[in-house]
DNA sequence: TCGCTTAATACAACATAGTTGCATTAAGCG
DNA sequence: CGCTTAATGCAACTATGTTGTATTAAGCGA
Protein backbone atom coordinates (compact mmCIF):
# COMPACT_ATOMS: atom_id res chain seq x y z
CA UNK A 1 0.00 0.00 0.00
CA UNK A 2 2.52 2.33 1.24
CA UNK A 3 4.83 1.26 -1.57
CA UNK A 4 2.48 1.71 -4.35
CA UNK A 5 1.23 4.95 -2.85
CA UNK A 6 5.37 6.03 -3.53
CA UNK A 7 5.33 4.29 -6.83
CA UNK A 8 2.73 6.68 -7.98
CA UNK A 9 4.03 9.45 -6.79
CA UNK A 10 7.61 8.79 -8.30
CA UNK A 11 5.67 8.08 -11.74
CA UNK A 12 3.96 11.16 -11.31
CA UNK A 13 7.41 13.47 -10.77
CA UNK A 14 9.15 11.72 -13.44
CA UNK A 15 6.04 12.67 -15.84
CA UNK A 16 5.86 16.45 -14.21
CA UNK A 17 9.64 16.78 -14.74
CA UNK A 18 9.77 15.66 -18.16
CA UNK A 19 6.72 17.95 -19.38
CA UNK A 20 8.40 20.91 -17.36
CA UNK A 21 12.19 19.87 -19.24
CA UNK A 22 9.66 20.28 -22.32
CA UNK A 23 9.01 24.01 -21.75
CA UNK A 24 12.82 25.09 -21.97
CA UNK A 25 12.58 26.71 -18.11
CA UNK A 26 13.96 25.42 -15.37
CA UNK A 27 13.28 22.05 -13.46
CA UNK A 28 12.95 23.17 -10.26
CA UNK A 29 11.71 21.38 -7.20
CA UNK A 30 8.09 23.56 -6.67
CA UNK A 31 7.52 23.28 -10.40
CA UNK A 32 7.72 19.52 -10.19
CA UNK A 33 5.80 18.87 -6.96
CA UNK A 34 2.89 20.88 -7.78
CA UNK A 35 2.68 19.88 -11.43
CA UNK A 36 2.67 15.96 -10.08
CA UNK A 37 0.00 16.75 -7.37
CA UNK A 38 -2.12 17.55 -10.18
CA UNK A 39 -1.19 14.86 -12.53
CA UNK A 40 -2.12 12.21 -9.52
CA UNK A 41 -5.19 14.16 -8.78
CA UNK A 42 -7.88 13.07 -10.51
CA UNK A 43 -10.13 16.23 -9.90
CA UNK A 44 -9.01 20.05 -10.03
CA UNK A 45 -7.40 21.29 -6.73
CA UNK A 46 -7.04 24.64 -5.32
CA UNK A 47 -4.39 26.53 -4.36
CA UNK A 48 -4.97 25.66 -0.98
CA UNK A 49 -4.89 21.92 -1.27
CA UNK A 50 -1.85 21.75 -3.16
CA UNK A 51 0.12 24.38 -0.84
CA UNK A 52 -0.53 22.41 2.08
CA UNK A 53 0.46 19.60 1.17
CA UNK A 54 3.70 21.11 -0.50
CA UNK A 55 4.43 23.18 2.55
CA UNK A 56 4.10 19.60 4.81
CA UNK A 57 6.50 18.08 2.30
CA UNK A 58 8.69 19.36 0.64
CA UNK A 59 8.84 23.57 2.40
CA UNK A 60 7.53 25.12 -0.19
CA UNK A 61 6.20 29.04 0.16
CA UNK A 62 2.65 29.71 -0.54
CA UNK A 63 3.47 32.58 -2.75
CA UNK A 64 5.65 29.81 -4.76
CA UNK A 65 3.10 27.65 -5.43
CA UNK A 66 0.47 30.22 -6.91
CA UNK A 67 3.59 31.77 -9.02
CA UNK A 68 4.35 27.82 -10.05
CA UNK A 69 0.65 27.71 -11.17
CA UNK A 70 0.55 30.49 -13.01
CA UNK A 71 3.44 29.42 -14.81
CA UNK A 72 2.25 26.05 -15.40
CA UNK A 73 -1.02 27.99 -16.90
CA UNK A 74 1.22 30.34 -19.51
CA UNK A 75 2.95 27.36 -20.41
CA UNK A 76 -0.40 25.16 -20.71
CA UNK A 77 0.62 22.41 -18.69
CA UNK A 78 -2.71 23.56 -16.14
CA UNK A 79 -5.77 25.20 -16.28
CA UNK A 80 -7.82 27.58 -14.31
CA UNK A 81 -11.12 26.90 -13.64
CA UNK A 82 -13.25 29.54 -12.01
CA UNK A 83 -15.79 28.26 -9.58
CA UNK A 84 -18.75 29.36 -7.59
CA UNK A 85 -16.36 29.63 -4.07
CA UNK A 86 -14.50 32.74 -5.77
CA UNK A 87 -11.75 29.64 -5.59
CA UNK A 88 -9.29 29.07 -8.56
CA UNK A 89 -8.93 25.37 -9.02
CA UNK A 90 -6.32 23.67 -11.49
CA UNK A 91 -6.51 20.90 -13.42
CA UNK A 92 -3.47 19.48 -15.09
CA UNK A 93 -3.94 18.98 -19.08
CA UNK A 94 -3.82 16.16 -21.38
CA UNK A 95 -4.03 15.97 -25.02
CA UNK A 96 -8.12 15.65 -24.66
CA UNK A 97 -8.06 18.90 -22.24
CA UNK A 98 -7.51 21.41 -25.20
CA UNK A 99 -10.88 21.77 -26.18
CA UNK A 100 -13.55 23.89 -24.81
CA UNK A 101 -15.12 21.38 -21.67
CA UNK A 102 -16.97 21.15 -19.35
CA UNK A 103 -16.69 20.56 -15.33
CA UNK A 104 -18.99 19.06 -13.07
CA UNK A 105 -18.94 20.70 -9.77
CA UNK A 106 -20.13 17.87 -6.82
CA UNK A 107 -22.13 19.85 -4.48
CA UNK A 108 -21.90 17.15 -1.94
CA UNK A 109 -17.71 17.02 -1.75
CA UNK A 110 -17.30 20.41 -3.68
CA UNK A 111 -15.14 18.85 -5.21
CA UNK A 112 -14.82 20.01 -9.32
CA UNK A 113 -13.97 17.19 -12.03
CA UNK A 114 -13.30 17.81 -16.41
CA UNK A 115 -15.57 16.36 -18.30
CA UNK A 116 -14.33 15.47 -21.58
CA UNK A 117 -16.69 16.76 -23.56
CA UNK A 118 -16.53 19.36 -26.42
CA UNK A 119 -18.92 22.24 -26.17
CA UNK A 120 -18.03 24.38 -28.63
CA UNK A 121 -21.39 24.25 -31.00
CA UNK A 122 -24.06 24.64 -28.47
CA UNK A 123 -26.89 26.15 -29.51
CA UNK A 124 -27.32 29.32 -27.31
CA UNK A 125 -28.70 32.41 -29.42
CA UNK A 126 -27.04 36.14 -28.40
CA UNK A 127 -29.06 39.07 -29.09
CA UNK A 128 -27.80 41.19 -32.08
CA UNK A 129 -24.65 42.65 -31.78
CA UNK A 130 -22.87 40.28 -29.37
CA UNK A 131 -20.42 38.21 -30.50
CA UNK A 132 -19.16 35.01 -28.25
CA UNK A 133 -15.75 33.98 -28.08
CA UNK A 134 -15.78 31.52 -25.87
CA UNK A 135 -18.12 29.45 -23.48
CA UNK A 136 -17.92 27.83 -19.44
CA UNK A 137 -20.26 25.15 -18.84
CA UNK A 138 -20.58 23.86 -15.58
CA UNK A 139 -22.72 21.03 -14.19
CA UNK A 140 -23.69 20.61 -10.55
CA UNK A 141 -24.70 17.76 -8.52
CA UNK A 142 -23.62 14.72 -7.18
CA UNK A 143 -20.62 12.83 -8.10
CA UNK A 144 -20.23 8.80 -8.31
CA UNK A 145 -18.78 8.94 -4.54
CA UNK A 146 -21.28 10.99 -3.22
CA UNK A 147 -24.41 9.69 -4.61
CA UNK A 148 -25.07 6.53 -2.46
CA UNK A 149 -24.79 8.63 0.47
CA UNK A 150 -27.22 11.53 -0.39
CA UNK A 151 -29.64 8.76 -2.22
CA UNK A 152 -32.34 9.01 0.62
CA UNK A 153 -32.27 12.52 1.01
CA UNK A 154 -34.28 14.89 -1.25
CA UNK A 155 -31.70 17.20 -2.43
CA UNK A 156 -29.17 16.00 0.74
CA UNK A 157 -25.86 17.36 -0.18
CA UNK A 158 -23.72 19.06 2.05
CA UNK A 159 -24.64 16.29 4.48
CA UNK A 160 -21.74 13.53 4.52
CA UNK A 161 -18.80 13.25 2.88
CA UNK A 162 -17.39 9.96 1.31
CA UNK A 163 -14.40 9.14 3.47
CA UNK A 164 -11.94 9.51 0.67
CA UNK A 165 -13.09 13.50 0.42
CA UNK A 166 -12.80 14.11 3.97
CA UNK A 167 -9.49 12.86 4.00
CA UNK A 168 -8.52 14.91 1.17
CA UNK A 169 -9.55 17.79 3.06
CA UNK A 170 -7.91 16.95 6.32
CA UNK A 171 -4.31 16.55 4.55
CA UNK B 1 -31.62 65.23 -19.67
CA UNK B 2 -31.06 65.51 -15.84
CA UNK B 3 -35.47 65.27 -14.73
CA UNK B 4 -35.92 62.25 -17.17
CA UNK B 5 -32.86 60.99 -15.23
CA UNK B 6 -34.77 61.71 -12.00
CA UNK B 7 -37.74 60.28 -13.31
CA UNK B 8 -36.18 56.87 -14.15
CA UNK B 9 -34.95 57.08 -10.64
CA UNK B 10 -38.23 57.28 -9.23
CA UNK B 11 -40.08 55.09 -11.23
CA UNK B 12 -37.52 52.20 -9.85
CA UNK B 13 -38.12 52.90 -6.44
CA UNK B 14 -41.64 52.25 -6.72
CA UNK B 15 -41.47 49.56 -8.02
CA UNK B 16 -38.81 48.22 -5.75
CA UNK B 17 -40.44 49.26 -2.65
CA UNK B 18 -43.68 47.81 -4.22
CA UNK B 19 -41.53 44.84 -4.84
CA UNK B 20 -40.35 44.62 -1.03
CA UNK B 21 -43.63 45.80 0.48
CA UNK B 22 -44.61 42.31 -1.14
CA UNK B 23 -42.24 40.60 0.94
CA UNK B 24 -44.19 41.45 4.07
CA UNK B 25 -40.51 42.81 5.65
CA UNK B 26 -39.81 46.34 6.25
CA UNK B 27 -39.32 48.79 3.43
CA UNK B 28 -36.03 50.55 4.46
CA UNK B 29 -34.10 52.96 1.86
CA UNK B 30 -31.46 50.65 1.77
CA UNK B 31 -33.34 47.75 0.43
CA UNK B 32 -35.50 50.10 -2.15
CA UNK B 33 -31.66 51.94 -3.38
CA UNK B 34 -30.63 48.51 -3.89
CA UNK B 35 -32.98 46.73 -5.40
CA UNK B 36 -33.53 50.18 -7.63
CA UNK B 37 -30.52 50.45 -8.83
CA UNK B 38 -30.64 46.53 -9.72
CA UNK B 39 -33.70 47.08 -11.64
CA UNK B 40 -32.53 50.46 -13.39
CA UNK B 41 -29.27 48.72 -14.66
CA UNK B 42 -29.19 46.94 -17.79
CA UNK B 43 -26.47 44.49 -16.40
CA UNK B 44 -25.74 42.60 -13.51
CA UNK B 45 -23.81 44.59 -10.76
CA UNK B 46 -21.18 44.17 -8.44
CA UNK B 47 -21.25 44.97 -4.72
CA UNK B 48 -18.77 47.51 -5.36
CA UNK B 49 -20.88 49.55 -8.31
CA UNK B 50 -23.72 49.41 -6.10
CA UNK B 51 -21.72 50.25 -2.65
CA UNK B 52 -20.30 53.37 -4.63
CA UNK B 53 -23.17 54.56 -5.75
CA UNK B 54 -25.29 54.58 -2.57
CA UNK B 55 -22.10 55.52 -0.31
CA UNK B 56 -22.57 58.75 -2.56
CA UNK B 57 -26.10 59.61 -2.43
CA UNK B 58 -27.33 58.05 0.64
CA UNK B 59 -24.18 57.42 2.90
CA UNK B 60 -25.68 53.75 3.03
CA UNK B 61 -22.70 51.40 4.75
CA UNK B 62 -21.02 48.25 2.97
CA UNK B 63 -21.85 45.90 4.49
CA UNK B 64 -25.40 46.95 4.63
CA UNK B 65 -25.18 46.36 1.14
CA UNK B 66 -23.85 43.11 1.44
CA UNK B 67 -26.92 42.14 3.87
CA UNK B 68 -29.43 43.52 1.69
CA UNK B 69 -27.96 41.88 -1.63
CA UNK B 70 -28.51 37.84 0.34
CA UNK B 71 -31.72 38.89 1.33
CA UNK B 72 -32.71 40.26 -1.96
CA UNK B 73 -31.26 36.84 -3.25
CA UNK B 74 -33.17 34.73 -0.26
CA UNK B 75 -36.54 36.60 -1.56
CA UNK B 76 -35.92 35.79 -4.61
CA UNK B 77 -35.93 39.60 -5.68
CA UNK B 78 -32.62 39.38 -7.07
CA UNK B 79 -29.92 36.40 -8.09
CA UNK B 80 -26.15 35.85 -7.86
CA UNK B 81 -23.74 35.40 -10.45
CA UNK B 82 -20.71 34.22 -10.14
CA UNK B 83 -17.73 35.22 -12.43
CA UNK B 84 -14.37 34.46 -13.15
CA UNK B 85 -12.65 37.50 -11.45
CA UNK B 86 -14.10 36.41 -7.66
CA UNK B 87 -17.20 38.87 -7.64
CA UNK B 88 -20.63 38.16 -7.40
CA UNK B 89 -22.60 40.42 -9.07
CA UNK B 90 -26.07 40.86 -8.84
CA UNK B 91 -29.11 41.42 -11.10
CA UNK B 92 -33.02 41.81 -10.42
CA UNK B 93 -34.96 38.84 -11.10
CA UNK B 94 -37.89 39.06 -13.46
CA UNK B 95 -40.83 36.95 -14.58
CA UNK B 96 -38.47 35.55 -17.40
CA UNK B 97 -35.48 35.20 -14.56
CA UNK B 98 -36.57 32.33 -12.93
CA UNK B 99 -35.66 29.26 -15.03
CA UNK B 100 -32.20 28.63 -15.41
CA UNK B 101 -30.68 30.81 -18.11
CA UNK B 102 -27.08 31.86 -19.60
CA UNK B 103 -25.12 34.22 -18.90
CA UNK B 104 -22.66 36.23 -21.41
CA UNK B 105 -19.90 38.41 -20.10
CA UNK B 106 -18.02 40.93 -22.14
CA UNK B 107 -14.17 40.46 -22.23
CA UNK B 108 -13.95 44.25 -23.11
CA UNK B 109 -16.26 45.90 -20.84
CA UNK B 110 -16.61 42.81 -18.15
CA UNK B 111 -20.34 43.64 -17.69
CA UNK B 112 -21.93 40.50 -17.26
CA UNK B 113 -25.76 40.39 -18.84
CA UNK B 114 -28.69 37.67 -18.43
CA UNK B 115 -29.67 35.36 -21.59
CA UNK B 116 -33.20 35.04 -21.36
CA UNK B 117 -32.58 31.62 -22.64
CA UNK B 118 -33.41 28.45 -21.01
CA UNK B 119 -30.41 26.00 -20.14
CA UNK B 120 -32.36 23.22 -18.68
CA UNK B 121 -32.16 20.46 -21.41
CA UNK B 122 -28.76 20.62 -22.62
CA UNK B 123 -27.28 17.53 -24.10
CA UNK B 124 -24.32 16.85 -21.29
CA UNK B 125 -23.21 13.20 -20.98
CA UNK B 126 -22.08 12.48 -17.54
CA UNK B 127 -19.54 9.65 -16.15
CA UNK B 128 -21.83 6.29 -14.92
CA UNK B 129 -22.70 7.29 -11.41
CA UNK B 130 -23.19 11.17 -11.44
CA UNK B 131 -26.20 13.28 -11.08
CA UNK B 132 -26.67 16.63 -12.33
CA UNK B 133 -28.70 18.57 -10.61
CA UNK B 134 -28.39 22.27 -12.24
CA UNK B 135 -25.94 24.06 -15.19
CA UNK B 136 -24.35 26.87 -15.08
CA UNK B 137 -23.37 28.29 -18.93
CA UNK B 138 -21.70 31.51 -18.99
CA UNK B 139 -20.54 32.77 -22.73
CA UNK B 140 -17.58 34.95 -23.27
CA UNK B 141 -17.37 37.48 -25.82
CA UNK B 142 -18.11 41.29 -27.39
CA UNK B 143 -20.91 43.07 -26.05
CA UNK B 144 -22.94 45.09 -29.03
CA UNK B 145 -20.70 48.21 -27.55
CA UNK B 146 -17.40 47.02 -27.67
CA UNK B 147 -17.82 45.08 -30.74
CA UNK B 148 -17.17 47.90 -32.98
CA UNK B 149 -14.40 49.04 -30.66
CA UNK B 150 -12.70 45.87 -31.41
CA UNK B 151 -13.43 44.92 -34.96
CA UNK B 152 -10.07 45.72 -36.50
CA UNK B 153 -8.32 43.69 -33.73
CA UNK B 154 -7.95 40.01 -33.88
CA UNK B 155 -8.87 38.79 -30.69
CA UNK B 156 -8.04 42.60 -28.93
CA UNK B 157 -10.41 42.31 -25.74
CA UNK B 158 -9.10 44.62 -22.67
CA UNK B 159 -8.01 47.19 -25.60
CA UNK B 160 -10.65 50.09 -25.23
CA UNK B 161 -13.82 50.46 -23.18
CA UNK B 162 -17.20 52.40 -24.66
CA UNK B 163 -17.73 55.58 -23.23
CA UNK B 164 -20.76 54.75 -21.13
CA UNK B 165 -19.22 51.93 -19.46
CA UNK B 166 -15.75 54.16 -18.84
CA UNK B 167 -18.51 56.44 -17.24
CA UNK B 168 -20.21 54.16 -15.21
CA UNK B 169 -16.42 52.92 -13.59
CA UNK B 170 -15.60 55.51 -12.51
CA UNK B 171 -18.82 56.36 -10.32
C1' DT C 1 -49.43 61.49 17.04
C1' DC C 2 -46.61 58.98 20.37
C1' DG C 3 -44.16 55.24 22.39
C1' DC C 4 -42.71 50.46 22.01
C1' DT C 5 -40.72 46.48 20.02
C1' DT C 6 -37.43 44.49 17.35
C1' DA C 7 -35.75 44.12 12.61
C1' DA C 8 -32.33 46.40 10.25
C1' DT C 9 -28.25 49.30 10.11
C1' DA C 10 -23.50 51.31 11.18
C1' DC C 11 -19.07 50.54 12.62
C1' DA C 12 -15.13 47.95 13.92
C1' DA C 13 -12.71 43.92 13.62
C1' DC C 14 -11.84 39.84 11.26
C1' DA C 15 -11.23 36.10 7.48
C1' DT C 16 -9.72 34.45 3.13
C1' DA C 17 -7.70 34.42 -1.49
C1' DG C 18 -4.57 36.27 -4.04
C1' DT C 19 -0.66 39.92 -5.36
C1' DT C 20 3.64 42.76 -5.22
C1' DG C 21 8.42 44.08 -4.06
C1' DC C 22 12.75 42.80 -3.00
C1' DA C 23 16.57 40.24 -0.99
C1' DT C 24 18.28 35.49 -1.30
C1' DT C 25 18.95 30.94 -3.44
C1' DA C 26 19.89 27.54 -6.69
C1' DA C 27 19.42 25.70 -11.90
C1' DG C 28 21.98 25.25 -15.68
C1' DC C 29 25.62 26.90 -18.49
C1' DG C 30 30.51 27.56 -19.97
C1' DC D 1 33.70 25.02 -10.23
C1' DG D 2 32.16 29.53 -10.50
C1' DC D 3 28.79 32.80 -12.86
C1' DT D 4 24.50 34.51 -14.34
C1' DT D 5 19.94 35.17 -13.61
C1' DA D 6 15.54 32.73 -13.20
C1' DA D 7 13.08 31.26 -9.47
C1' DT D 8 12.08 31.28 -4.60
C1' DG D 9 11.11 32.92 0.28
C1' DC D 10 9.49 36.34 3.14
C1' DA D 11 7.00 40.40 4.45
C1' DA D 12 3.70 43.51 3.47
C1' DC D 13 -0.28 44.58 1.01
C1' DT D 14 -5.02 44.53 -1.60
C1' DA D 15 -9.62 43.21 -2.48
C1' DT D 16 -13.77 40.90 -1.41
C1' DG D 17 -16.62 39.37 1.74
C1' DT D 18 -18.14 38.06 6.90
C1' DT D 19 -19.18 38.43 11.92
C1' DG D 20 -20.28 40.68 16.36
C1' DT D 21 -22.49 44.19 18.73
C1' DA D 22 -24.27 48.65 19.94
C1' DT D 23 -27.45 51.90 17.87
C1' DT D 24 -31.29 53.35 14.89
C1' DA D 25 -35.61 53.54 12.77
C1' DA D 26 -39.89 50.83 10.57
C1' DG D 27 -44.19 49.61 11.61
C1' DC D 28 -47.53 48.54 14.98
C1' DG D 29 -51.05 49.51 18.56
C1' DA D 30 -52.81 52.73 21.79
Amino acid sequence: MQKISFEYCAMYSTDAEQLIRQTGARVTTARVQVLASLLEARCALTHQEIASRLELGYGIDRVTVYRVLEWLRREHLAHKISGDDRVWRFNAVDEEHTEQHAHFKCNCCHRVFCLNEAIRNFPIKLPAGYRAQHMELTVKGLCAECLPLNKHHKLGADKKLPCSVAKLLRT
